[in-house]
DNA sequence: TCTGGGGTCCTAGGACCC
DNA sequence: TCTGGGGTCCTAGGACCC
C-alpha cells in the first residue's frame, strides 16, 4: 500500500479567519454572506485586495488587485483591515488540529498544509478527508478545501478543483478525466509567464502540454519546462518533509512617500534591517550575504547584494552594508519600495573570532542579544535607536510570516 | 485600473584559477 | 601570444509560489 498525501486548503483564509474571529466576538454582520475583501491601508499605499468573499467573486474581484479597481467592479464593496495576529493564531491552531490525525503535517504556507498517511487505503483516506473538513467546520467555524492523491502534485491539483468546502481527489488513473481537461495556467508553476509561451506553442490545457514534445519544451524552457512536464503527468519526485531549512530572510516595505534623500532612505533601511536581524537571530542563523532592493516611483526594481568575508547575525554589520549597497545601487530616482534580506544562511554555533571581524561588532552582538530580549518581553518598540526617537518613521519595520514570532499569541 | 510582502529556484555571464 | 577548456565562485535578474 502506497502513501496517501492529502492537501488542506482554508479557503479565502484572511477572510474566513476574519468573519469567524468576529463572530466568536460576538459582531453581528458576517463578512462571508456580503461583497466583501480583506484589503490594506490605501493612504499609506497598501490597497490591494489580500481575500475576497464568494458574493465578491461573482463580481470579479480577484486577489492582488488594487481597491480602487475591486471599487469599480462592486461600488458597494466592504474592505476590512487585515489583522495578521488573528490569522497566525488560526493556522497554528488548525496544524495543532491536524497534527491529531497524522504526525506527518508539513506546513505549505500560512493557509495551507500537506498530510501524509501510510496506512490506509484509497475509500477509507476520502472518508477521512471528509471527517477532517467537516471537523474543522464545526471546530473552528471556517471551511477548507481538501486535495486527496498519492503525492503532493497531485493532491495541490485536486484541492484547487471546485471550492469552497469540497473534498477531492486526483488518483493517477484520474489524471486523464480530471486534470487533463483543465487549462494549462491550472497547472502548478505555470504562471503568467509561461502561459503565453504555451499557448504561441499550441498548448491550451494541461492534457495537450503532457501530450507534447518533451525534448522540445525542455530546450525551450529548460529545468522549468522538464518540471511542468512532469507535473502535467502527475509526476512528482519531491520528498515528504516535515519541515524545509531557512534559506532566506528579509523585509521590505512600500514607504507612505516617496523618499528621495538619501538619509531618510537609510534610516528606513535601519528599521528594516532590525527587524530582519532580530529575525535572523530568533532562527538562531547567521548570513553572509546581504542585499538590497529598491522600487522607485515608476515600479522600476534594481537589488544590490554581497557577500561577507564571514557569517554574521548582528545589526549593525548587516546595515553598514545595507548602506554602503544601497548608495552604489541608488541613482536618485524617487523611491517608493525599500528592501533588507539575508541569505546564505548557516545555524549559529559558537562562533570563532574571525580576522575579518572586529572587536567592536563582537560587542555589538552582545547588545543585539540583550536588545532583542527586551523587545520579545516589553514589544517591539520598548528600545529604539536615537535617530527615531524625534521622527515619524518607525523604528521597526516589516511583518513576520512566521508564527515563531515570541512576541505573539495573546489573541483569539 | 497608481498595483503588498514573504519566499524559492534557476540561469547567464564575468572573474579567476589551473 | 594570432591563446584552449574546464571548473568554481559571484552577482544580476527572471519566474514562480502563497
Amino acid at each position: 500500500m502506497g502513501q496517501i498525501i492529502m492537501h488542506i486548503d482554508v479557503n479565502s483564509a484572511f477572510l474566513s479567519w476574519t468573519a469567524a474571529y468576529e463572530k466568536q466576538i460576538g459582531m453581528d454582520r458576517d463578512i462571508r454572506t456580503v461583497p466583501s475583501v480583506i484589503g490594506g491601508n490605501e493612504e499609506n499605499r497598501h490597497g490591494i485586495v489580500l481575500a475576497k468573499s464568494t458574493p465578491a467573486k461573482k463580481f470579479k474581484i480577484q486577489t492582488g488587485m488594487s481597491l480602487m479597481e475591486a471599487r469599480q467592479l462592486c461600488p458597494n464593496l466592504l474592505v476590512v483591515p487585515p489583522d495578521y495576529k488573528i490569522y497566525v493564531r488560526a493556522s497554528k491552531k488548525l496544524r495543532e488540529y491536524l497534527m491529531k490525525f497524522t504526525p506527518d503535517v508539513q506546513i505549505f504556507s500560512i493557509d495551507e498544509c500537506f498530510m501524509r498517511f501510510t496506512d490506509l487505503k484509497r475509500e477509507e483516506a476520502v472518508e477521512l478527508a471528509y471527517e477532517i473538513k467537516d471537523g474543522v467546520k464545526e471546530m473552528f467555524g471556517y471551511t477548507v478545501n481538501i486535495g486527496v492523491s498519492e503525492n503532493k502534485l497531485l493532491a495541490k491539483q485536486a484541492g484547487d478543483l471546485e471550492k469552497p468546502d469540497k473534498c477531492h481527489t486526483i488518483f493517477p488513473d484520474e489524471i486523464k478525466e480530471k486534470l487533463w481537461v483543465l487549462p494549462v495556467e491550472d497547472l502548478f508553476m505555470v504562471g503568467r509567464r509561461t502561459k503565453p509561451k504555451l499557448n504561441r506553442w499550441g498548448i491550451y490545457t494541461i492534457g495537450e502540454l503532457a501530450a507534447s514534445d518533451y525534448n522540445f519544451i525542455s530546450t525551450m524552457l529548460k529545468s522549468h519546462g522538464r518540471m511542468i512536464y512532469n507535473y502535467a503527468w502527475g509526476r512528482d519526485d519531491s520528498v515528504f518533509k516535515e519541515k524545509a531549512p531557512i534559506k532566506s530572510v528579509g523585509n521590505s516595505s512600500t514607504l507612505k512617500f516617496n523618499v528621495d534623500n538619501r538619509e531618510t532612505a537609510h534610516v528606513i533601511l535601519l528599521s528594516l534591517t532590525e527587524m530582519t536581524a532580530l529575525r535572523l537571530r530568533e532562527a538562531n542563523m547567521n548570513c553572509r550575504v546581504v542585499s538590497v532592493s529598491i522600487k522607485d516611483k515608476d515600479f522600476g526594481y534594481g537589488a544590490k547584494q554581497r557577500k561577507l568575508m564571514y557569517f554574521t547575525d548582528c545589526t549593525r554589520d548587516i546595515y553598514q552594508n545595507i548602506c554602503s549597497l544601497f548608495d552604489e545601487l541608488w541613482d536618485g530616482r524617487p523611491i517608493r519600495q525599500l528592501g533588507v534580506s539575508v541569505s546564505d544562511l548557516e545555524i549559529s554555533h559558537i562562533r570563532q573570532i574571525n580576522i575579518f571581524q572586529d572587536e567592536l561588532s563582537i560587542k555589538n552582538e552582545i547588545l543585539d542579544k540583550a536588545v532583542d530580549k527586551i523587545r520579545i518581553k516589553y514589544g517591539d518598540e520598548a528600545i529604539i535607536r536615537g535617530v527615531f526617537a524625534n521622527s515619524d518613521l518607525r523604528p521597526i519595520l516589516g511583518g513576520y510570516p512566521d508564527d515563531e514570532y515570541p512576541g505573539m499569541g495573546s489573541i483569539l
